[in-house]
RNA sequence: CGGGGCGUAGCGCAGCCUGGUAGCGCAUCUGGUUUGGGACCAGAGGGUCGCAGGUUCAAAUCCUGCCGCCCCGACCA
């Protein structure tokens, strides 16, 4: 492997791959299609966790449990969400092994062990959380239910890609009961709104907010809103979803409550997720051939301090200043390491840092002692600047604050210039395959098309965006009367 | 499941066509010199060449079968 990260134009899958296992984010298991999340790549997600949390918190949700395995019977009672799911379940059929009578030292499954009902490991959980609140709701006062799950699930899908796609993947998965359509419309898309802020503010990712349209819709729902992502190849990514559910699943599992007016009423749902996706969204957003760029907000460590020195006597004054600069900025909830290793170079430092992510680097050697100065680097730009030790208080935060904008002001010119008004289907081509990007378009609304379109260009319908200017014009395929223009991309 | 590619040291690879002592770079370990952008010198350790057969005096290399991985497609958060 070469010391540089291969150049994202020649193989931008082989430069994501190569920049998750080197930046020592996550490697594949020796489980068909599954992941191991390092530490570094941990902490971020944990980060990302924390701040999901408190968003949920602070829009009234609680956090609870509900069980990995589903039985069959309660996995296909909503029809449509087990048939979506169907083609992708892992099944647990037996409870045991037993030793191998043929074959010395080995186990094989106990053929007496088998389950009388077969367990679906949790694709998602509405059934098994459906399931539950039947016993929890009677009563328009046991209304609105509004809980939020921090899981595992798993998917059986053929071909895997770390964090973009992997047969078990970690998420929250909420799940609401209301007593009215609008009131569950309304969480619906206060959350993928939430998805929204979160995805602009912490991860510095610029995302639409849209409609999936009836084809890409989540298996069992009525609407599904989602936010999608632009990422540096020009291909789309789906990055969260939010979904109003009807009353699908409370007639599935049969969950009514009566009313004030004493009558009875099946509940309104909603489910939505995000998962540790968004740490491929992420990547792929803000890195370059360095490694990875990770916006403040989510570093695992803000600031690195690397000293230069020669000799013990120097290192010790530096250590000194740099314990006296970690306490000073974790009064700023700033949090800084010292990177004291006395077994790398400085170079070899600077280039780990890089390629890890850190938005912010300070060096402080002999010079610097001597003009009472250190050295900063920027992640998100390399810019370098000597600044004077009485300023580090005031300037980093305001440096930290000023990368997190950056990030995400370079990703939203991105997106932009990314993002094609077509008028003809040849332009549609064009713009496809040589710029890439969102394609902005008028569709007639039909399935018909959408399908067509995708078996042509291998392009999908990313979403219907929720702040689109109606306006009257003609499907780019079939020249059938559009109200509006739809976003179209290559997606991951 | 279809098409392509690859399995040789911890990682990345060469060697295979044309059979003859298993190699290179990185990493690791020891000693020394170094330290403002991935240090240098000297030395050392590490391999049943994916597995199983076959051909041959001799197989990493040729033949057959199997297994695994990666990429492209169908599927998909």
């Amino acid at each position: 492997m070469s010391k540089n990260l291969t150049s994202r134009e020649k193989d931008y899958s082989k430069w994501y791959n190569e920049l998750v296992v080197k930046a020592d984010l996550a490697e594949n298991s020796a489980v068909r299609g599954c992941m191991v999340i390092k530490p570094y790549g941990y902490a971020i997600w944990e980060k990302m966790q924390a701040e999901l949390d408190r968003m949920f918190k602070e829009t009234g949700h609680q956090n609870a449990y509900f069980p990995l395995f589903v039985p069959k019977s309660l996995f296909e009672a909503e029809e449509k969400n087990a048939e979506g799911f169907a083609k992708e379940c892992a099944i647990v059929t037996h409870y045991r092994l037993e030793n191998d009578p043929d074959n010395k030292g080995k186990l094989r499954v106990d053929p007496k062990a088998k389950l009388e009902e077969e367990l679906i490991v949790r694709p998602t959980s509405e059934a098994i959380i459906w399931s539950t609140y039947k016993k929890w709701i009677q009563s328009y006062r046991d209304l609105p239910i509004l809980i939020n799950q921090w899981s595992n699930v798993v998917r059986w899908e053929m071909r895997t890609r770390l964090f973009l796609r992997t047969a078990e993947f970690l998420w929250q998965e909420g799940h609401t009961a209301h007593e009215t359509k609008n009131e569950a419309l309304v969480e619906a898309e206060k959350m993928n709104s939430v998805y929204a802020d979160f995805a602009e503010k912490f991860m510095a990712m610029p995302v639409v907010k849209g409609l999936k349209s009836e084809s890409e819709r989540f298996a069992g729902a009525e609407e599904t809103y989602c936010i999608e992502a632009l990422m540096q190849d020009g291909k789309a990514l789906q990055a969260g979803t939010s979904h109003f559910l009807g009353q699908n699943f409370a007639k599935a599992f049969d969950v009514k409550f009566t009313n004030k007016e004493g009558k009875l009423n099946y509940v309104w749902a909603t489910s939505w997720g995000v998962s540790t996706r968004l740490m491929g969204a992420l990547i792929m957003t803000h890195s370059d051939d360095k490694g990875l760029v990770l916006p403040p907000n989510l570093a695992p460590f803000q600031v690195v301090i690397v000293p230069i020195y020669k000799t013990d006597s120097e290192f010790d004054k530096i250590s000194v200043l740099a314990n006296k600069i970690i306490e000073d900025l974790k009064k700023s909830n700033i949090s800084v390491k010292f990177d004291s290793r006395d077994t790398y170079r400085p170079g070899a430092k600077f280039a780990q840092h890089e390629l890890q992510g850190v938005p912010l680097r300070i060096a402080i050697g002999p010079k610097d002692l001597e003009n009472n100065t250190v050295e900063l680097s920027r992640r998100d730009d390399y810019s370098k600047n000597s600044i004077s030790i009485d300023s580090i208080n005031e300037k980093i935060p305001q440096i930290l604050e000023d990368i997190q904008q950056c990030l995400y002001v370079k990703a939203n010119k991105f997106r932009i210039e990314h993002t094609t008004e077509v008028n003809s289907f040849e332009e549609f081509k064009d713009v496809l395959n040589n710029k890439g990007g969102f394609v902005s378009a008028h569709w007639d609304g039909s399935a018909e098309t959408e399908n067509k379109i995708k078996e042509f260009t291998k392009a999908t319908i990313r979403c219907i965006p929720l702040d689109n200017d109606k306006s009257e014009g003609k499907c780019v395929f079939s020249g059938e009367k559009s109200d509006q223009r739809v976003l179209f991309a290559k997606a991951y």
